[in-house]
DNA sequence: TAGCCCGGCGTTTTT
DNA sequence: CGCCGGGCTA
């Protein structure tokens, strides 16, 4: 049955019948299985399925509840709205896109091709790239669209303002939206944005999808931003049927406009609504939740709630000391490889976790060294590869031949002799004819460097062949005549180098890519392979971890578990980092990512910090960080007693430790003594000194 | 036009 | 320490 193996918070939160609803769900308490049998409970007690919308952050998050739902009813599995909030407002738009001035067609432009529309805006205006960096640029504009800023209103500001920066990234910004629409784009925070614009503006519309969507379940309510949190408030507004489930103590993303506040005053926002807090955790040890819980409870910004556990207080939770970054990774190493040979673990039961990716190297290295198989996540995307893009780019192009932002990218792509000054030219010609730059290329003849000129055609008449075949030939096809034209699998064979073999794998991965997509998916269109692109790039590292470490960034690490956990770089500066310790909000916000990190942990914890560590070439002396500090653990330092250590012992006398079994209170070592006798001793009774 | 060298810079990342 | 981008030179 649908209300089957719930604990009551889980159950009330599922039969919670009509009116706003908020969970508060801890870490590890159950959230998605509260999400999944609530929708599958609505759809028991006959609401029909095209009446829910469910929409989450992460098409990760978005497949699991379907396939989830799909297990549970699976009559209903195609009708039930649930994707992420950026491919539900890519779906409203194009089904509505007619009221507003908009293409049908339109593409979706991720943050490469944004910065790149950004850099030509700061040379169209002439503002120096070094004042104002197109990724600041681009924060700006992101956060305003977040926020349901137009340039307009943006302009108007800063002219209230009256400063330069600020009415520069205005300028910025009503240019980058123009160029945009001529080239029929929009970004990721259009596609909210215009979703909301049109929501308001037009209220028979508003009441329709009102009427669609008479229940509304947002996951991670914590991460929405403005413009999301007020999409929601609009669809919602006619039946309040808003169940939102998140959890404050795991708000990581506020520099992405995420706004903790959302969550904080739901209960202002809907007053009559039913809170419902998820207490009980099902993934860690006593000993984890509490250290976890004298963490985050330094926190000011936060709902109190004391995750409790039935789950036995086996495993430990440790501070390991090390000299420097290199002794850190070893010593880790060491422990994954003692705890390995002891226990009954698999590599990809222990997870390293720290702050920043430069952090990644030492350990790369290390586990490089030791030959202990591991994965490091986030390092580089798929569709980040420059090849992947490269091809990307040309099926863009494809796609909408007039696009001159896609065209400066791919027209010297393989290089052949396309510089600077011929697509000046091309431009020149492109604005007195007002035409687009492919169209332009016929005119620019006249010239006497023959070389370009033949490129250029060389390069329009490939571009026409596509043009032709692209209603007549599948992606697939299309995709490997780019490929054959970019030259890419010769040029990387003959290379012959490691990288190259992997540029060549990546490809025939994209390849199998675009077959699955033309096989499963609805549509066999260009234009909706370009949207699953642009929405959906998270060709993930699925089943990869598997017999592997896992390495990543805490902020990764969100709802993930393992049974061991290394959270390393724990010191001041690193970890708070330095940018945020004079902030109070900054850092709440780091210690909340210090407390994702600790309830990844199913049953060994360790919180690691290095007395010295060398970073972009400069090596620092650390103090321990605030967030040891606070876990208050006796900091019985274990970790003092390596293997190679000597040690004096009372009666024995003097001896090496040849090995270590166990942690915390258990830790046994195996001591070779003097007298070649090999003991094995419990840390925790005999009084061990070190030589 | 392309390739090389030098200087600046460096938190986290999904859609 | 290593990457990226700008400017200079062949």
């Amino acid at each position: 049955m649908i209300t089957k193996n719930l604990n009551p918070s889980q159950l009330e939160a599922v039969l919670h019948n009509n009116g706003p609803l908020i969970v508060f769900a801890g870490a590890g308490t159950g959230k998605t299985k509260v999400i999944v049998h609530r929708i599958a409970r609505l759809l028991f007690f006959d609401t029909v399925p095209y009446f829910i919308l469910a929409v989450t952050f992460t098409n990760k998050a978005a497949a699991e509840i379907k396939m989830r739902v799909t297990n549970l009813v699976p009559e209903v599995k195609q009708n039930v709205w649930i994707s992420t909030f950026h491919s539900f407002c890519t779906y409203f738009l194009r089904t509505e896109y007619q009221k507003i001035n908009l293409n049908q067609n339109f593409l979706i432009y991720n943050s490469y091709d944004q910065k790149n529309v950004i850099k030509e805006c700061l040379f169209e205006l002439n503002i120096d790239e070094n004042k104002f960096k197109p990724s600041t640029v681009a924060d700006k504009i992101n956060h305003a669209k977040n926020n349901l800023k137009t340039s307009h209103v943006m302009t108007i500001e800063a002219k209230n303002i009256g400063d330069i920066f600020s009415t520069t990234i205005s300028d910025i910004y009503g240019l980058y939206q123009k160029k945009l629409s001529r080239a029929n784009a929009l970004d990721f925070g259009d596609l909210v944005m215009y979703t909301v614009f049109m929501l308001q503006e037009y209220p028979m519309l508003l009441e329709y999808y009102q009427e669609k969507y008479k229940y509304v379940i947002v996951d991670e309510y914590q991460d929405t931003n403005y413009a999301q949190y007020i999409l929601i408030k609009l669809i919602s507004e006619r039946y309040k049927n808003i169940c939102v489930v998140g959890d404050d103590d795991q708000s990581i993303y506020s520099w992405r406009g995420a706004n903790i506040s959302n969550i904080l005053n739901f209960k202002n926002d809907y007053p009559k609504s039913k809170i419902i807090k998820l207490k009980q955790n099902y993934r860690s040890t006593p000993k984890i939740l509490s250290t976890a819980y004298r963490v985050i409870r330094n926190n000011n910004s936060r709902i109190d709630k004391q995750l409790w556990t039935k789950n036995s207080d086996d495993g430990s939770v440790e501070i390991l000391k090390s000299k420097n970054e290199n002794d850190e990774a070893s010593k880790i190493i060491d422990f994954i490889l003692l705890n390995i040979r002891h226990a009954k673990y698999n590599f990809s039961d222990f997870a390293v976790f720290y702050r920043t990716n430069a952090q990644s190297r030492s350990f790369e290295d290390a586990f490089k060294r030791s030959k202990v198989p591991y994965i490091i996540i986030g390092a580089q995307k798929f569709y980040d590869h420059a090849e992947i893009r490269d091809i990307i780019a040309y099926l863009k192009f494809i796609h909408n031949p007039k696009d001159d932002i896609i065209f400066k990218k791919i027209v010297n792509t393989p290089k052949r002799g396309i510089g600077k000054m011929s697509i000046k030219m091309l431009e020149k010609i492109a604005i007195d004819k007002d035409i687009s730059l492919l169209e332009a290329i016929p005119f620019i003849n006249n010239l006497n460097k023959k070389d370009v000129v033949t490129s250029l055609n060389f390069f329009s008449q490939f571009i026409k062949t596509l043009l032709e075949l692209k209603d007549s030939v599948c992606i697939k096809e299309i995709t490997e005549k780019i490929v054959a034209y970019l030259g890419y699998l010769k040029e990387f064979k003959t290379e012959n180098t490691f990288e190259s073999q992997r540029k060549i794998e990546n490809i025939k991965e994209l390849i199998s890519a675009i077959v699955d997509f033309e096989k499963y998916s609805s549509s066999k269109l260009l234009a909706d392979y370009l949207t699953h692109v642009a929405l959906m790039n998270d060709t993930d590292f699925i089943d990869e971890s598997n017999g592997k470490v896992t390495l990543m960034t805490l902020h990764l690490a969100k709802g993930l578990e393992f049974n061991s956990v290394f959270i390393c770089g724990l010191e001041e500066g690193l970890f708070p980092i330095k940018e945020s310790i004079l902030n109070p909000e900054a850092l709440e916000e780091e210690r909340r990512l210090m407390y994702v990190g600790m309830t990844r942990a199913k049953k060994y914890l360790y919180l690691c910090w290095s007395a010295e560590r060398t970073i972009y070439g400069k090596t620092k002396r650390n103090i321990p960080s605030r967030f040891i500090i606070e876990s208050e653990l006796k900091n019985e330092d274990s970790s003092q007693y390596e293997v190679g250590t000597l040690v004096l012992h009372p009666t024995f006398g003097k001896g090496k430790i040849t090995e270590r079994i166990g942690t915390g209170d258990d830790l046994k070592l195996i001591i070779l003594f003097e007298n070649k006798q090999e003991k094995k001793i419990l840390v925790k009774i005999a009084r061990l000194k070190l030589l």
